[in-house]
DNA sequence: TTGTAAGCGTTATCAA
DNA sequence: TTGATAACGCTTACAA
């Protein structure tokens, strides 16, 4: 760094290089034709200059900036936290930059994030919450932007789906229920209303139903602890107290552990056994120690950027006709048992 | 959206409206000189193509982005998400987008990600974990870039410092100690051996000697519930058993509570007083009520983005020569009485 | 492999 | 207020 100029652009590298300003462009585009030699001074020049490629003129011509829109409402919340925990690190080490967008989770607020990763060229968008209409998405595609959907059980042409099987989680926790001898069953919901969230509550009745079990419902406010307090206050003074109940998200559980316990002196699992859903640090903590199904939140970054790079690999450069099929991806819950069902 | 172009650009507006492609861009920055008749009728030539500016190329000669860079390390820790929750917010709401980079708090982790700041022009860098070095921040200066660092307790030469009164907050500590009848005082830190998390123990422990007390401290493993609980463990088999325990985070105390209580049969806080800090959600859930010290990091969030606004209207263009000053905000720590102190 | 030159989509300067 | 025109810093045909 012997020369403090302002701000050294590839041209000054090529100067003091003694080369043309493409040679200094191809020595930062991997893949490019140079000779080894030129390539190194080039380098040299580069570091005593202290250049570094100008992202937004690169994204210009390349028509894509290596950024990677994360649309995500209440991300201050545990399980979003750690997804975009990942995300951005499985995108870091892909060479990809995250850029955060908070949405209020109506489905406009989310077409306006969208539009802005248009603004900005985005490689892709990785959807946590909420779903963009149509229109938008389509323009997605015109621009060669990938769309990443994860737990929005809907499907785009030409995106990646990421789902969890809400299917299997409810059969194991019905039959943990039914093992541990629980007789009233109960289902503690948010009013959030998001497919995923709605899918587990309706594949668990729908089980139980089969079975010959009867399932109370009670839906209220956000997907908060605060709301699983509320939940345990309506649940456990009914008439006929249920003592097995699952919780939408561990968040609901854990209100509603705690209230069960502080306000009804009721003992878990003696007296009610609580199942939750997402496995949260906090599950596993000692006061909690929450049975419950564990989102698969590194396999899901992992995977989803896997897919990106794999998607721009094969993007020969010609966009094929017609509308583009989807791709979808299913996991496993894969349930945690602790302590919060007898018998476990 | 009649044409249905694969990309719209201003010249394509131009074109429709039958202007020029300055007017284009004048209509579509704010505080330009257009009449309000070609600024109208441009607009309803971009609505009618669907037209967005590229912000790509607006960056590009602007040579800033509206990019601002958040630079996190453990972003899934509750005081960090929520932090990043706020700053997004505002952020958004201010016209500006947040870039989220990942460190792993070692300072030229920290310093890659300024310089990836850099490479995308972004308007200002929030550094929320690490340091950089000082040749990379004179680097942000040269760029016109600002630099916000929060709870660092450094100051850099024309960039923001926000920063928690560790002061009062112990002073309040020392007294809830002492009016419990606290006998033995504990401070339970980890190894992370940031500035702030030193101060706060520094400044606990020499307002305690100062008052003829002295105090225990244990030091384990990054600044987790785990290590709550390790510390736990360590401080409470001693011979001399504390009896009120200052943990440097919430997270440390939870940790430590749930292993008094579950693995000591301590009471809290009959036997055992715990003060927290940080006031994260869960250290309001009724398990826990722990009395603890609030970050105000919405406020945090407010004031750095205001100050980014107004250092942003103030440049008049040209740069004054010489070492800037630094701004500096300093918060109080207010306290949060709950259960987790005899006598709060 | 290398250099020349033509863009990429904007904004900013300068006359008109 | 408007419209040419020259940047902005880079990539990428196309020739050499």
């Amino acid at each position: 760094m012997q020369h403090e100029k302002a701000v050294v652009s590839a041209q000054d590298v090529a100067d003091r290089a003694g080369v043309s300003r493409s040679a200094v462009s191809r020595a930062f585009t991997p893949g490019a034709s140079v000779s080894p030699a030129t390539r190194e001074r080039v380098m040299k020049a580069a570091a005593e200059l202290g250049y570094h490629v100008n992202h937004l003129a690169r994204g210009l011509v390349r028509n894509r900036s290596s950024i990677v829109c994360l649309i995500v409402s209440e991300i201050a919340t545990p399980y979003r936290a750690s997804l975009v925990r990942w995300l951005t690190q499985f995108l870091q080490e892909a060479g990809k930059v995250a850029m955060l967008i908070n949405t209020d989770r109506s489905d406009n607020s989310v077409s306006a994030a969208l539009q802005q990763a248009i603004n900005f060229r985005a490689d892709a968008s990785i959807i946590l919450s909420g779903m963009p209409d149509r229109t938008i998405t389509r323009q997605c595609y015109k621009h060669g932007q990938r769309i990443i959907l994860i737990n929005r059980d809907e499907a785009l042409p030409g995106s990646l789906s990421i789902n969890l099987d809400a299917e299997s989680a409810a059969e194991t926790a019905l039959m943990a229920f039914q093992r541990a001898g629980c007789r009233h069953l109960a289902f503690a919901n948010s009013l959030a209303g998001t497919p995923s969230l709605l899918k587990r509550e309706a594949t668990f009745i729908a089980l139980a139903e089969r079975a010959g079990l009867s399932v109370t419902v009670e839906r209220f406010g956000t997907t908060s602890y605060e709301s699983g307090q509320i939940l345990a206050h309506r649940l456990l003074t009914r008439h006929q107290r249920p003592d097995g109940v699952f919780c939408v998200t561990d968040l609901v559980a854990c209100g509603f552990m705690d209230e069960a316990r502080h306000r009804f002196a009721l003992r878990v699992p003696e007296d009610l056994c609580l199942i939750g859903f997402d496995n949260i640090a906090q599950a596993g903590w000692s006061s909690y120690h929450l049975t419950t199904f564990a989102q698969p939140v590194e396999q899901f970054a992992h995977d989803a950027v896997k897919w990106l790079m794999k998607t721009e690999e094969d993007d020969t450069g010609f966009t094929p006709q017609g509308e583009q099929q989807h791709d979808s991806l299913l996991y496993q819950a894969d349930v945690v048992w602790r302590g919060s069902v007898r018998g476990g």
